[in-house]
RNA sequence: GGUAGGAUACCCAAGUGGACAACGGGGGCAGACUGUAAAUCUGCUAGCUAUGCUUUCCAUGGUUCGAAUCCAUGUCCUACCA
């Protein structure tokens, strides 16, 4: 099936400089395609996956991923989208998290000799003369047409830099070098990139006098308009020490219902007609779907075996949507079925030591292991009554924990419904 | 450089000498209802050794019995002018 097809089908195309011409060349022969990344932070979250499913469909049928890491633009900050400037980061902390994004990239594509490829628009950005590229660049670009561009115009309240103005002109410069050097005729990016890449292909066009093209994604958000890919407030992490395979399992498992089929069709490489189908069942099955959903985002994500860990622990915790596997899928999550497997909620090992005496605080201990940022807040969970040892609501902020509370020497204190900790006594401290 | 306006908690935003840990909204957390969903309703949302105490309203000084609120200086922002 062609590329492009594929990508249409599955959602993933918001916009498109020339839908026709791009869907013929992807057909016609192998491709070689850009998607840029800010290296702003060190790890990637969700909301920087739907491009790198894309770069896999693309990379599936042949076609060659670029994966542009944005080492020289990071350093000017793209104001597409943002209401206000980003602080001027350093250049050690950008080529340090430049380096953190390749290592994460690397598992969802093949960076194999001939396959995908790493670039650094530092490489050729940091290098350039100001007065050169002015003249070079800088003159093909219309100052009336970029302030029509809608980022700008966001801006023109709260303000904008020169500098941040300029930042359209190196993304559209990135995208000619890439044509010149590496005959890369394609950018893709979030929907918000749509001007820089127009840009880029507009330029490309006067400086080379070559057709490229470019599409964006979609932007994600959720059925309420809020942003995707929090959790808690907190946005989730594709670093495994920031968000844990089941946090992340977790993540996917708890999606509104309107959403599987579109996170379906997005996150995994399930076929469409199957898609179809589990989205569309109705209440009590459609949380089989969502556990589909989740392993198999996380079999991407931290592996297959990650995966069924965090299926198992999951369904331990809080049951399972089909025991009986009566619904059909694809999925290789048919195949997991040990329940024996170590389960893997969060486990927090607390020092024997601590527990001689009278014991520990109950509030001092939901902050010890991490379930409450402080002690006010460890009491406000209490007096909300959403602390439990085990099954039993625990209504006493003063209560101390001690040695008989433990079971085996571990017990499980829980903060709401679906945040947990499994306390291990460690016998030698 | 000149003139005017602004800076309040995670975000937006009230408050313009005491009743202010600071109205309201958003977000977040928890509870009820549920399906580990959504919607809805309710409570909470600076910290602490907690019927009390401590640190907050850009920074530093000052006036005052008392300041987020008044004054001075500084920093940063925004607009108009140059």
């Amino acid at each position: 099936m062609n590329a492009w097809d594929i990508l249409q089908e599955r959602g993933f195309i918001h916009q498109a400089t020339d839908a026709e011409a791009m869907s013929e060349l992807l057909l016609a022969g192998p491709e070689t395609f850009y998607v840029g990344f800010d290296p702003t932070g060190n790890s990637l979250h969700i909301g920087h996956l739907l491009p790198v499913m894309a770069m896999r469909w693309l990379q599936a049928c042949g076609h060659r991923p670029i994966a542009l890491v944005g080492g020289g633009t990071a350093m000017i900050g793209d104001p597409s989208g943002k209401s206000e400037a980003r602080p001027v980061m350093s250049i050690e902390e950008i080529d340090a998290n430049a380096v953190c994004l390749q290592t994460q990239l690397s598992r969802f594509l093949d960076f194999g000799a001939g396959k995908a490829e790493m670039v650094n628009n530092a490489d050729w950005l940091r290098g350039l003369k100001f007065i050169e590229f002015l003249r070079n660049i800088g003159k093909m670009f219309s100052v009336n047409k970029m302030l029509t561009a809608e980022s700008v115009r966001m801006r023109m309240e709260t303000g904008l830099s020169f500098l941040e103005f300029s930042y359209p002109l190196l993304q559209a410069y990135d995208f000619s070098v890439l044509y010149d050097r590496k005959n890369c005729r394609f950018q893709f990016g979030g929907q918000d990139q749509w001007g820089n890449i127009v840009a880029g292909v507009d330029l490309t066009r006067r400086l080379h006098s070559a057709s490229v093209y470019g599409a964006t994604f979609p932007l994600l958000l959720k059925s309420d308009g809020s942003k995707f890919g929090k959790t808690a407030g907190e946005a989730v992490w594709l670093d495994r020490e920031r968000s844990s395979p089941f946090a992340y399992y977790q993540f996917w498992r708890n999606v509104e219902d309107d959403e599987v089929e579109k996170l379906l069709a997005y996150f995994t490489a399930l076929p469409m007609p199957e898609v179809r189908r589990l989205g569309a069942l109705p209440a009590p099955q459609i949380n089989r779907s969502k556990e589909i959903l989740a392993y198999e985002a996380t079999c991407l994500a931290h592996g297959t075996e990650e995966a069924a860990r965090a299926y198992l622990a999951a369904g331990g915790e809080f049951g399972f949507a089909d025991p009986q596997a009566q619904i059909e899928t694809s999925s290789s999550i048919l195949k997991v079925n040990s329940p024996a497997v170590s389960v893997n909620i969060p486990t927090f090992k607390l020092a024997k030591s601590e527990l001689l005496d009278d014991g520990l605080g109950l509030l001092e201990l939901l902050v010890k292991v991490g379930l409450c940022m402080s002690n006010s807040e460890a009491r406000r969970l209490v007096r909300a009554g959403g602390c439990y040892l085990g099954e039993e609501r625990l209504s006493d902020e003063r209560m101390r924990i001690s040695l008989e509370h433990f079971e085996d020497g571990v017990m499980t204190l829980r903060a709401g419904k679906k945040s947990r900790k499994r306390i291990e006594l460690d016998e030698k401290q």
